[in-house]
DNA sequence: CGCACACCTGAGAGCGCTACCACCACAAAC
DNA sequence: GTTTGTGGTGGTAGCGCTCTCAGGTGTGCG
């Protein structure tokens, strides 16, 4: 930590310091090839010295390696962008690259428009991309040169390895619990229809009321709490007996339960309500919100860990989720 | 969009393609300097034949512009990027910087550790720094390479721009409708102490409290759920005739009504409870949360924009805070 | 002694791009 | 005629780094 010198210090500053060559300074820093004691002792020294920090930038360029990780979000519109999953999921990524000298950039990928992945695939700069939200069109449209650089969070494809909740073990989890509870007229608000990796739930939820010989009641939500306060009632309105609604997502029960009460029906009295996700204030909402465990921050970092280290990968990496008890069901 | 070529198409490959040299090609592409009508369209016309996508690595060595902009909030330990609220920032710049080819990496500044501030300033790849949680001896710390390119979200200084919610402004709104509403004996569940920018709401509330004779009632808080359930009740047993909580967050204030309703008392009968950010949860709490507004991607999103633009900016920005006036109190 | 085989080092090419500079053609002004 | 633009163009240096390659020096072995 010399002299504060305008400019930072230059792999050359420190070759030149520590009277070695530009090579044998890199050789040394990299930690591969040979260097004898002395010479790594120099050169370390001088790195120290001098606040060497390696340009992430101009190894980039000579390795080929891309310097930023793109999390690309489908969807219809850009408003996918201000869901609090995609934050926790960005900022967890974010977290795990920064080591690495990556930075993580955040795109909408408009749904039905390859040309975004294609560009995607034609920048150099690009090391990984992260798809949320995917469905069948868009993981086909995934160019070759970007496979083995892109994961999918949700569905997956043969091409593309998928990192995701076991969402129909949650879902799974959710209704036995509910069933157990003497609920039998229970009603869905599901996620938005065309995303294929809430649709499992979807599916869990029909095989299990079928088996049980239950109706099936499906009402559409976005996993909004807005939507999923919109959604609860409508779903009443169509079947007043309902019992129990399971939402696909926490903030769906939440203003599930807000629209409830505005009602006055009680939770979980006349009607029980569980969730999916187990956000912080699942636990401290009234009635606590029963609900299913929804590792994002555990998938984002294996998935970003996926595409930095670059390692083939499993087709599919499900993260279980278990059932969280509360009050609301 | 050709032949899917194995290597993405260089800036030589679209000169080439044209028919023109390298420089010509960069000139139109970048937009600078002169350029034939003719030499416009075929460069163009070539570029986008060949689906070229300029490398902003070999671009940002060249112009020695970074690549990255570093969210590094301070914090006693690497727990706070648990936080949502740094979720949302880091979601927010990312958003920003994607069109400009920089990407965001999220760190922990270790309180009372100025190299990772150093460390930041000599890395070329670094364009920016946006200081999270900061406090005085960090804004101290910031080397003279990082000035110009670093703001801080939150307190700041001669040196260092600052973006915030109008802390004071938004405590103040709050109290004046706790007092409004006939509380007198107010106490303020607080942010973690040692942070400068929450002590704003803090100042706010004393000076409040002393103007209108009212008893100073502070419990220290750290922005949790459960930590503001625990503080409220330390509140409540310190002074049981407590009629309203003032939480510095939204999720202290939901745990603290988790918690008072645990004792059996009812809000806001009993107990006035006032939050501060106005997350999406508020409006569908149980009872939904008064509280005040804190446009966290507005601050993140003018604080990015700032960096990356580089300009000189006032030294703060406070973004009002509007209460929002609902049943908890 | 010759040869192989370590270990160690520096020269230098080149990643893809920008931007400085020299250059050319042509027209207008002196 | 010469000078001075002015629009258009290409050559090329060089950003900071990695890594190949050629060339050392020293040791063990036939």
């Amino acid at each position: 930590m010399e002299t504060p010198t305008a400019r930072p210090a230059t792999l050359d500053d420190v070759a030149r310091a520590a009277g070695v060559s530009r090579a044998t300074a890199s050789r040394v820093l990299g930690g591969y090839g040979f260097a004898s004691v002395d010479a790594r002792d120099r050169v370390r020294a001088a790195a120290d010295r001098l606040g060497y920090v390696p340009n992430i930038t101009a190894r980039a360029l000579v390795r080929g390696a891309g310097v930023r990780l793109v999390v690309a979000v489908s969807g219809t519109d850009a408003t996918v962008l201000d869901d609090p999953y995609v934050d926790r999921l960005v900022s967890a990524a974010a977290r795990v690259c920064a080591p690495h000298g990556v930075g993580v950039a955040l795109e909408w990928l408009p749904l039905g428009a390859p040309a975004g992945l294609r560009r995607l695939g034609d920048d150099r700069s690009v090391c990984g991309v992260l798809l949320v939200n995917t469905t069948a069109p868009v993981l086909d449209a995934v160019p070759a040169g970007l496979r083995g650089r892109v994961v999918s969070i949700g569905t997956g494809s043969p091409a593309v390895p998928s990192f995701d909740v076991d969402n129909a073990g949650g879902a799974d989890a959710v209704l036995r619990h509910l069933h157990a509870g003497g609920r039998r007229r229970i009603a869905m608000v599901t996620g938005p229809r065309w995303l294929s990796c809430a649709e499992r739930s979807v599916t869990a939820y029909e095989g299990l009321m079928r088996a049980a010989g239950l109706p099936v009641r499906l009402v559409t939500g976005d996993f909004t709490a807005a939507r999923g306060g919109r959604a609860a009632l409508e779903a009443l309105d169509r079947w007043p007996d309902t019992d129990a609604i399971y939402a696909a997502s926490d903030a769906t029960a939440l203003g599930a339960i807000a629209a409830l009460r505005g009602r006055g029906l009680r939770v979980p009295h006349d009607v029980a309500v569980a969730g999916f996700d187990d956000i912080p204030y699942a636990a401290v909402s009234s009635p606590a919100l029963t609900t299913a465990t929804h590792p994002v921050a555990r998938i984002a970092t294996a998935a970003a860990t996926a595409v930095l280290d670059g390692r083939p990968v499993p087709p599919v990496t499900a993260f279980p989720s278990t059932l969280v008890a509360r009050e609301s069901a």
